[in-house]
DNA sequence: TTGAAAGCGCTAACAC
DNA sequence: GTGTTAGCGCTTTCAA
């Protein structure tokens, strides 16, 4: 622990007001003495003490991430990872602290009391929305700013959200094999239950729609999205009587998985059968198949994270002010394996 | 904001030290009082605010964990979530938060002064230690209770880590390959500046040393772990005038990589080369190579987290006893596409 | 422009 | 066993 700003205030022969005015820009100190003041906190090195602080405010300068793991798999979502890394930017931008709570699913719902009944936070963060998540009434009630990274269908009330629009990203994808001339195309998505998965599907179903096609049961699979998920998917697929021509993966790490299924079965990608594949982050994207051609759509989970985290931050100002909203559009991208094009 | 001790006690008729008493497990309190307390609290909803009770007692109930972000690529090592995860579940369970600093390279040292001098956290996690890295000394200067997640090579003096056995991995793996009589054994591994991965080429070393073979240059690659540098080094490997025959991989991710550039050039893995690959987290096997025969080291980070985490708590209980550290042997894994054994 | 005093919600001597 | 008092480090009226 370091240096107070009694211990501060005393060794400059002032107050401690005088001196925490100074130090946080309050207008009616004299310019020489902030002045003053300033230089001999650096030189003594000092930090006011957060808690003591928050205290005394009200607040507490933090705002907290639940991330729910269930028991049956071990591996954290690694979109959560990039989301926080960018939204762990915006609050030490801004002066905030960020407070993780990892629980199981079961305790969910404890830890967010807990969080906001203590005072450890000013927002909550809101990950991985399943439809009609009760989450969402659950923090409404409680009274404390927060922000969902998704939406959840069913949820009527508004609430503020950031998402991505996977709808439109995945209908446009179709729209784009169905222009190929492709009639089969099969859906590699991840668990459904969550809310992104679900409305991936829509828009696949929106196209196939559009284009007067019934959309075959058989061609849509879903699970957690892994590599071997996409390779046994893959494989499943080009055991129909009527295997598809077209493949659109919900992920980067299904799609190696598919392709492998599809190389395997002795298909080349981009002549034989074409494939489209999603990702959140478009950093997984370069060289990713590694193929003459591809395409995919994709967006900037940590841009997405940075935002969300201002956004929440406005709302912590603000509490009272509407519902912020934000649907960012993903971007369609035509690879091959030395460069890549966007459209 | 909930209810206050104060309130609680004034509906009790209680002085707040009592409640406090009873809450806190003090002895002295008759245990008639001591129900009602905890009953009222219960009805009343009672969670004691934080802040003020770290700033009463000096502590503040909280590990930091600061992970640095390189700027110039945007994923986060899906590493640090498993591991996190699993250290956010010790927190919990000992009623501890976990905050999070999620800082660029550069400001990485003003990010430990700023959780230490700030009275954010009682003591803190290092991720990704690299050789010889300056966060050691700076942590031991600034006598905050730290932990290490792996190890740096060239830190004299002693300090608290927990790491895998990465060179005895890497070794087994290594003298594997040599008994089924690879001679040309390729190294494909991590940044080597991050001192896992050195440590990882150490054991590969070792393992050639006592074989009486020489290591060739050529037949280490190292850089980031992604899928397209399995896939290149792959390739580069095979286009030797004297390609290798077995392929040592660093993480999963990259043995998908360096799989595609095997298959791709018609060799079949188990038959015409073989592959081990090492990875941290033993989620990410299971059928992950999906061939006839392939072996891998691995380990659990999610439990690593979590033992580390209480290392973490114990030294900040008790502040002077001496370092702890831990080193967690890997697992050797014989899979095939049905199931895997261990040995 | 500066300072004195009270208080944020809790704990911890020290009395009773 | 229980209460009184002071204080953790800071902010914030209110007065000067």
């Amino acid at each position: 622990m370091g240096v107070t700003l009694k211990e501060l205030a005393s060794t400059l022969g002032l107050s401690p007001t005088t001196v925490s005015r100074a130090l946080n820009g309050y207008p009616e100190v004299n310019a020489r003495t902030r002045q003053r003041v300033q230089d001999a906190a650096r030189a003594a090195n000092y930090h006011p003490n957060i808690r003591a602080k928050s205290l005394a405010t009200g607040q507490s300068r933090a705002i907290g991430h639940v991330i729910p793991i269930s028991t049956s798999h071990e591996i954290v979502n690694p979109i959560f990872a990039d989301f926080i890394a960018g939204a762990g930017e915006s609050y030490s931008r801004a002066g905030y602290d960020m407070v993780l709570s990892v629980v199981p699913d079961a305790e969910e719902e404890a830890a967010y009391r807990n969080l906001v009944a203590r005072g450890s936070v000013d927002g909550i963060m809101v990950h991985g929305p399943r439809l009609q998540d009760s989450r969402i009434p659950l923090l409404r009630d409680l009274g404390v700013p927060f922000m969902v990274h998704g939406r959840s269908s069913g949820v009527s009330a508004p609430y503020s959200w950031l998402d991505i629009n996977n709808r439109r990203s995945f209908r446009r994808a179709t729209e784009f094999l169905l222009d190929l001339g492709h009639t089969r195309i099969a859906l590699v998505n991840g668990l459904e239950t969550m809310d992104f998965a679900m409305r991936r599907r829509l828009g696949y179903l929106d196209a196939l729609q559009e284009a007067g096609i019934t959309p075959d049961p058989a061609l849509m699979h879903t699970a957690e999205m892994t590599e071997p998920f996409g390779h046994d998917a893959g494989r499943a697929l080009l055991a129909l009587a009527d295997p598809p021509s077209a493949f659109l993966a919900s992920s980067m790490i299904v799609a190696y998985g598919l392709r492998r299924a599809l190389t395997d079965a002795g298909l080349r990608l981009g002549r034989d059968v074409s494939v489209i594949v999603h990702d959140d982050d478009l950093s997984y994207m370069p060289n990713g198949l590694d193929v003459p051609q591809f395409t995919a759509t994709c967006s900037s989970v940590r841009e997405a994270g940075r935002k969300a985290a201002e956004m929440l931050l406005a709302l912590v100002r603000d509490p009272d002010q509407p519902p912020l909203t934000l649907l960012m559009e993903t971007q369609l991208v035509l690879g091959d394996s030395t460069g890549r094009n966007r459209t």
